[in-house]
DNA sequence: AGTCAGCGAGTTTTT
DNA sequence: CTCGCTGACT
């Protein structure tokens, strides 16, 4: 019996050697050399000069797995990512190789590791645990009443101003005093000084800290407290940090002070990606990692195994043209590939229509909607290839944009939530006081806020004092009834009802609902609609969190974008930003607006910052380097920006590609050439002036539905690249409709045009409207 | 207190 | 062009 156990023991540890053995092999067996080494590095500092496409993600996952079966505590491993997204791929990947326990590495981004650790020792720094957590536009209510009490005028000083100041000094980790005293001499900055230091003292009053703080705060605290701190460098003994480009200089410092006990710090980057210089990223701190740790080993991770040969040769030709970065050669053994497709349209409309079709034409042979993206310089530029796309039928997904959580309705509902969790959270409380209109005036709530202000008291506590607040008058009552409200929502809470009855009584006992279902417009079903999509995302959140809690909840909400929730199940294109394509990959990536003072964009072209440009220019080598097998770039020669239509350059990133990667090099030369060479003499003078000049500016009215530049544009701009071919449509008289704009309605006329058809259609809500089938976006249905 | 018209201003990228 | 704000009016 006893001997059968020792047997089995043994057995049973030659087991476990053996797996671990098997596993070893298993975990490094598919890797370059290069990718070995790093992942078998774990004592001491690493730097991992990571380029793009070179299986960055694949190495530090293998190399967390390694970790672990050489014995690491997977508890004692922090892995540091720059998107939510990308944590949840880390340890998704990690849990592959390595089954159980994956789950012990504290995988996150920094904004959501420093709000655990903050929550946690929140009284340290005299906040209470339930902080809130301020976006942009919190900031700037708070800082728009900082201005006003501070009397300064903020046409003259914008709110922007100081928000863009008060980021950067607290990015360099520098206290209102210490700014101060480092600009005395700058009047403005002096100002914004008083500013930051009275913003700082309201958000604590609402028990509020903005983005920046979260990383701030986080550092002070464990300046002022060695004993949090040893606990946190206790227990992360071994540090990954991803996208380390990317860090500023508050993060450089928390990652070092977590580091400093035990200096196993893996961080991982390529310079050439470096695109977040304007929210304070700080280049150096990769460029000079090895100073800072002289014993650190340095590998480079050069072998791309993303783009094809011709894509891969484009985006080195284009990063070439950058001073001052580290060298690297990448490479790829697939040799050749398809050539870069580039074109010029006459203007957004035709480039976008030139992109839909080319998208239509692809997946109908080479692919599936999920393997194409459409990126771009701005926002902005998404909306015409949103029309083309539509009125094509693909189906496509805007990532990023105008988040969701910023949209009015989302936002009232979750100041409720949001004034329930912390009461103290003013921003929130003014917000909702008056919404949906209960009677309670801007003057009204004057007096509320000097009485808190008064009393230094929140205006939480204020509305239940209403019979102490001077000259209240009528309102009283009022605020006393929104106070009840408060209170019964509130006790739901306490009574440890769920977030979405708590939601869904939000929305009744407010009849927020009830309005916007009264209301019946095409505008207020979309909020509706959003309104289901939030209580979505609470309910997602309650099956996916077993302690789920208000406070958690909003967490969540203010750290997970949009872009995190981007799934590869749905076949949709994507439509994102170059910025937010960081770290995909598409087999077929369509950039557009290649033109001069779009990309790279004017704000960089105009300005004094020698780098600017260079950032623009590490930008396009992040959306070339995205495409996998085949490129597009596509400019226009027009281009209507707030009404004003500008004639621009071929960009120059397009003329740093070799002509000879490019399908059409002929053409692409002479499109390349600056336009005043194409157009001739009388133009060139009104080139020099900008937007602003006459001959510059559209004389055609721009139109409402597209429909201000027809196809016949004149001769005299060039070489024309007609691409709107007559639309056949797939709805006849007496058809039902659905138009973006107008709604629905009915097809009460249809002439085949010349190159187009003229619909006539009767809507529901706007009239008879007359328009050119190949612009209106007309759904039959 | 609430609504609506008219005006001016601002437009890069985001955790 | 599209917000957002102001100020006059209901």
């Amino acid at each position: 019996m006893r001997k059968c156990c020792c047997i089995n023991a043994v057995a049973f540890f030659s087991l476990v050697f053996m797996r671990r053995i098997r596993h070893m092999r298993e975990i490094t067996a598919d890797l370059n050399d290069m990718q070995r080494e790093a992942c078998c590095h774990i004592d001491g500092p690493l730097l991992i000069l990571a380029g793009a496409g070179s299986g960055k993600t694949k190495t530090i996952t293998h190399r967390a797995a390694y970790m672990i079966e050489q014995g690491v505590n997977p508890y004692n491993i922090l892995a540091i990512t720059f998107t939510n997204k990308a944590a949840t791929e880390m340890r998704d990947r990690v849990d592959l190789i390595v089954g159980e326990n994956a789950d012990r590495i504290w995988v996150s981004t920094f904004h959501s590791m420093c709000v655990r650790i903050l929550r946690r020792f929140a009284e340290r720094l005299g906040y209470k645990d339930h902080f809130a957590i301020y976006d942009t536009d919190d900031s700037k209510s708070v800082i728009k009443d900082v201005l006003k009490y501070l009397q300064i005028d903020h046409k003259k000083y914008p709110e922007k101003m100081f928000m863009g100041m008060i980021s950067a000094a607290k990015e360099q980790y520098k206290s209102p005093d210490e700014y101060e005293r480092e600009n005395a001499t700058d009047f403005v900055k002096r100002k914004a000084a008083d500013v930051y230091r009275e913003y700082q003292h309201r958000l604590k009053k609402n028990n509020a800290m903005d983005f920046d703080d979260l990383l701030y705060k986080t550092v002070e605290l464990f300046e002022h407290n060695p004993d949090v701190l040893q606990l946190y460098q206790d227990r992360f003994r071994y540090i990954m940090v991803d996208e380390y480009q990317d860090t500023n200089h508050v993060q450089f410092l928390l990652i070092k002070m977590l580091a400093r006990q035990y200096r196993n710090l893996c961080v991982v980057g390529d310079d050439d990606q470096s695109i977040y210089k304007f929210r304070g990223a700080n280049i150096y701190n990769i460029l000079n990692f090895e100073e800072e740790y002289p014993d650190a080993r340095v590998i480079k991770l050069e072998q791309n195994y993303r783009s094809t040969g011709n894509i891969l040769n484009a985006a080195n030709a284009v990063i070439k043209n950058n001073q001052g970065r580290k060298e690297k050669a990448l490479w790829t053994e697939k040799q050749g590939g398809d050539k870069i497709r580039f074109r010029q349209y006459d203007n957004e409309y035709f480039e976008a229509e030139g992109v839909a079709s080319e998208i239509a034409r692809l997946s109908v042979k080479d692919a599936s909607y999920r393997d194409m993206a459409i990126l771009y310089r701005t926002n902005a530029q998404s909306r015409i290839f949103e029309e083309k796309l539509l009125m094509r039928n693909i189906p496509y997904k805007i990532v990023g944009g105008l988040n969701f959580y910023a949209r009015k309705e989302i936002k009232d509902v979750l100041a409720y939530l949001r004034l329930i969790n912390n009461e103290s959270d003013s921003q929130s409380l003014k917000r909702i006081i008056n919404v949906p209109k209960r009677g309670i005036g801007q003057s009204t709530v004057d007096k509320i806020e000097a009485y808190a202000v008064d009393q230094d008291i929140s205006m939480g506590d204020a509305i239940y004092r209403v019979e102490d607040i001077p000259d209240i008058g009528r309102a009283a009552s009022k605020i006393s009834l929104f106070a009840d409200l408060l209170d019964e929502l509130k006790s739901m809470v306490y009574h440890g009802g769920k977030l979405s009855n708590l939601y869904d009584s939000i929305l009744e006992r407010t009849s927020y609902m009830d309005e916007l279902i009264a209301e019946n417009t095409d505008e207020s079903k979309d909020r509706l609609e959003n309104l289901d999509e939030l209580k979505n995302k609470i309910i997602r959140y309650e099956d996916d969190n077993e302690d789920a809690t208000l406070s958690g909840l909003m967490e969540e909400i203010s750290l997970v974008s949009d872009l995190d929730s981007l799934s590869d199940d749905d076949d949709r294109v994507r439509l994102m930003t170059l910025h937010s394509a960081k770290g995909l990959e598409f087999p077929y990536v369509f950039i557009g607006g290649m033109e001069e003072r779009m990309f790279p964009s004017s704000m960089a072209l105009n300005s004094d910052d020698e780098d600017a440009v260079e950032e623009e220019r590490r930008l396009c080598y992040v959306g070339i380097t995205r495409a996998m097998n085949r490129l597009y770039l596509s400019a226009s020669k027009r281009r209507t920006i707030h009404g004003a239509t500008n004639m621009n350059d071929v960009s120059r990133f397009i003329r740093e590609i070799p002509g000879n990667l490019f399908e059409n090099m002929e053409e692409v030369k002479k499109q390349s050439k600056p336009v005043l060479a194409q157009m001739g003499e009388p133009y060139k003078n009104a080139r020099k002036y900008g937007s602003n000049n006459p001959y510059v500016k559209s004389t055609a009215s721009p139109a409402k539905s597209g429909m201000g530049i027809t196809p016949s544009s004149k001769p005299a701009f060039g070489k024309q690249f007609t691409v709107n071919r007559a639309e056949s449509v797939d709805y006849g008289v007496g058809d039902r409709v659905r138009h973006m704009k107008f709604g629905e309605g009915t097809v009460t006329g249809l002439v085949a045009g010349g190159k187009d058809y003229e619909v006539t259609v009767d809507f529901d809500r706007v009239g008879t409207k007359r328009m050119f089938a190949s612009f209106a976006k007309l759904k039959k249905i």
